[in-house]
DNA sequence: CTTGACCTTCCCATCATGGGAACCCCCATC
DNA sequence: GATGGGGGTTCCCATGATGGGAAGGTCAAG
């Protein structure tokens, strides 16, 4: 099948099938005479592979180890899995920093009347003229997320 | 002071700062004769706003809106309430998503023997060759999010 | 033979950020 | 006065994953 068959058929882009293309993720296609990608249903489940990885949040670089790994028939599952949990830690620390922005920002929301009047302590806080500014130790704001 | 000072009076890398005006997020810095910006205290205020707000994960556009808000003082709170809580909403959604990538994965790897054998039900669901398509009960896949 | 849907490659844009080159400036020290 | 170091300046490039679009080739149906 073509490109666009193959894209429908896996759920990953056209675009994107090339580019994994590109970048060696996924070998070369093969091609016809008229120098056209073609698939095969081996080639469509390698890009089903790669979308749901993908939509479990794994970097292309992760996804290389783990097609690696799918293909070792003689891989160590423990290999799997600590690749999976150092993943699972990460899009748990992201989300966290998230719902700590979200946190925070809504605690200020919730002190905002909202209405007509210019007071506003999110506006406030982000202007924050109360607060040390000496380089050393920078004052905690939930903001400060590294 | 110069940009370095302002840099770590801020918070903001001389680098970005020099970006942010450049995009007209900022104003034009005064120069020296040498042609070194120069920056008051003012201005170093506004770059802390700038960097707490992307501190709570505002884009630069919306800190583009911010921005004037802050300087208008005859603005109305529910405005900055409005962007405020639009962009909590945003941050709730992402962490959601995260947090449910998050869960799916870990909920695999719970189920990986996580030794020398090959078996693992990471790669079996990335893999998934027993997949849907025929309509009757299509396995939920975690990954499938839109 | 034409039309339209599809394919090809190539370039550009996103968003916020950092790296680095090549060059200039200022101050302190010898 | 010369020199060195630690700034500053501009400009270009890279990131990660993705989409948009142009210019042109191909194929099947009408």
């Amino acid at each position: 099948m073509k490109i666009g068959e193959a894209a429908a058929a896996s759920g990953v882009s056209a675009k994107m099938i090339r580019y994994y293309e590109s970048i060696g993720l996924i070998g070369p296609a093969g091609r016809t005479d008229a120098g056209y990608r073609t698939y095969t249903p081996a080639d469509v489940q390698t890009l089903r592979f790669v979308h749901r990885a993908r939509g479990l949040g794994f970097s292309v670089e992760q996804m290389r180890a783990l097609l690696a790994l799918w293909r070792d028939k003689r891989r160590a599952s423990a290999d799997v899995k600590r690749l999976a949990l150092e993943h699972v830690a990460a899009l748990e620390a992201k989300a966290r920093e998230l719902v700590e922005m979200s946190r925070a920002l809504r605690h200020l929301a919730d002190r905002c009347g909202g209405d007509a009047r210019p007071d506003c302590p999110i506006i406030d806080e982000l202007a924050d003229t109360h607060d040390a500014a000496d380089g050393a130790a920078p004052a905690r704001h939930a903001a400060d997320v590294t």
